[in-house]
RNA sequence: GGGCAGGUGGCAGAGUGGUCAAUUGCAUCAGACUGUAAAUCUGACGGGGCAACCCUACACAGGUUCAAAUCCUGUCCUGCCCA
């Protein structure tokens, strides 16, 4: 019989950091019975294949769920291969369009492996809601429809919004059964607590309206505050491009860390780290370089270790505090048969070296004076200037910098 | 089904026959300053060409015109009101 570290310990470190929990009581009946009886709790979360990326928006409910393992209980992750088509409304002001089949097949699979490397995978039930969703026929649907009504579902603050609008955004009918689909998730795995942002706690707790109908006992909703993104205003999102994500390389990581507002950094570190609160605020408290350095440090040794930390961090300090160049940059092969007499027009060499999308934007960072190359950072007199290009050499333009190969 | 109003660059939103590759704001990119932060200032922001100029673009398809984002017809889509 498995054991579990006491209950009002359990507690603590599950509500850490939560948004709310509805409730509390309920979460330590469930806990008090799993002690008793060595049950673990079926803990839910559920994530949509829309697109490639998992990013550390996603990673702050993901985090919750690893801590939830590590105390013992079973993680039930959902993978809305049925709900990505259509598309969730929460914390949307428009409708989201819903994916084809295929996207969803290809991204589903992309996805666990990035889900894995927060949580134990292996240790984790994954159940794609198509499996039941996929078999419902439409009296199944219509039994669904008849558990709500038209005002519960306009009384969520996404639609009332889009509704009184001026002028108003479309309501599209499929989307009032997200909720219910999700809902519905729960009963099919019998969960005990299911997890998600503060913006899903209208679907949370359609879930445990479901499970009663269904005669089960209701799940305990669980929300996380919403993690800004990079730009320090808005919920990190794919669609904003606002985001980091969990697959990208560690410089790539370390590098947006960077780039964030100063008065995000708490709320990154509470959020994406393990650090105690005392270490946290002593960080916060010195000098905010530094402080962020840490940050980044953290976030990197989490997804490629800490040895990749060391690197991205050794090489930041060669790139930025001593004006050089890192160890590791991005390498472009170009057709040695551009290279005239060892020679190749400035504008030319930005584009093959995927600097500029166009000859056009080329030409006006190069007369911007945003491009130089080599160990001195010349900078061609004009876009027509011929630069000399050897195997090797070092391009730049703005913070973007790339070794040339010839091939 | 009927009436009305609309569909413009990543977003918002001007533009109602040539002066429009399209004002402006946001976003983005670059330069200066810095801690690759913030704030600020400056510049750029469809593609090809050194350039004259050419091509593509204002929902889609046609049409009128020397000339269309702008006018006409049809199609598709959205909102509001009525049924």
């Amino acid at each position: 019989m498995p054991t579990f570290p006491p209950v009002e310990d359990q507690l603590t470190t599950i509500l850490r950091g939560a948004a709310q929990t509805e409730t509390v009581a309920d979460l330590r009946k469930k806990l008090t019975r799993s002690f008793e009886t060595g049950t673990p709790l079926r803990v839910k979360y559920g994530i949509d294949p829309t697109g490639f990326d998992v990013h550390l928006g996603h990673t702050v409910p993901l985090r919750k769920l690893r801590q939830f393992q590590a105390l013992g209980h079973t993680p039930v992750l959902i993978i809305g291969t049925a709900t990505a088509a259509v598309g969730d409304p929460s914390g949307r002001d428009e409708a989201r369009k819903g994916l084809t089949p295929e996207q969803i097949e290809a991204n589903a699979g992309t996805y666990l492996k990035q889900i894995a490397t927060v949580i134990d995978i292996t240790k984790a039930e994954v159940r794609p809601n198509g499996d039941w969703f996929g078999k419902w026929g439409f009296t199944d649907v219509l039994k669904l429809l008849s558990r709500t009504t038209v005002q519960r579902m306009l009384e969520r603050d996404d639609f009332s919004k889009r509704f009184r609008a001026d002028p108003s955004v479309p309501i599209y009918l499929h989307e009032c059964l997200y909720p219910l689909m999700q809902g519905h998730d729960s009963v099919e795995i019998r969960a005990d607590v299911e997890l998600g942002g503060t913006e899903q706690l209208f679907n949370l707790m359609v879930g445990r309206d479901l499970q009663r109908d269904a005669g089960q006992e209701p799940q305990v909703c669980l929300t996380m505050p919403i993690l800004r993104g990079t730009d320090g205003e808005k919920k990190m999102g794919k669609s904003v491009g606002n985001y980091v994500g969990v697959a990208e390389p560690a410089k790539e990581q370390f590098g947006k860390t960077m780039r964030i507002p100063d008065g995000l950094m708490r709320e990154w570190f509470e959020l994406l780290t393990d650090r105690p609160p005392a270490e946290i605020e002593t960080l916060l408290a010195g000098k905010p370089n530094e402080a962020k350095k840490a940050l980044g440090a953290d976030i990197v040794s989490f997804y490629h270790g800490t040895d990749a930390a060391a690197e991205v961090l050794a090489d930041w300090r060669k790139q930025f505090e001593e004006k050089g160049d890192p160890d590791q940059m991005p390498e472009v092969t170009i057709p040695a048969a551009e290279v005239v007499g060892g020679e190749v027009p400035a504008v030319r060499l930005v584009v093959l070296a995927r600097l500029a999308e166009s000859n056009k934007e080329a030409k006006r960072k190069v007369d911007e004076g945003a491009f130089n190359y080599g160990p001195d950072r010349t900078k061609p007199a004009d876009g027509r200037a011929w630069v000399p290009v050897a195997d090797g050499l070092v391009v730049r333009l703005g913070r973007k910098i790339v070794r040339v190969r010839l091939g």
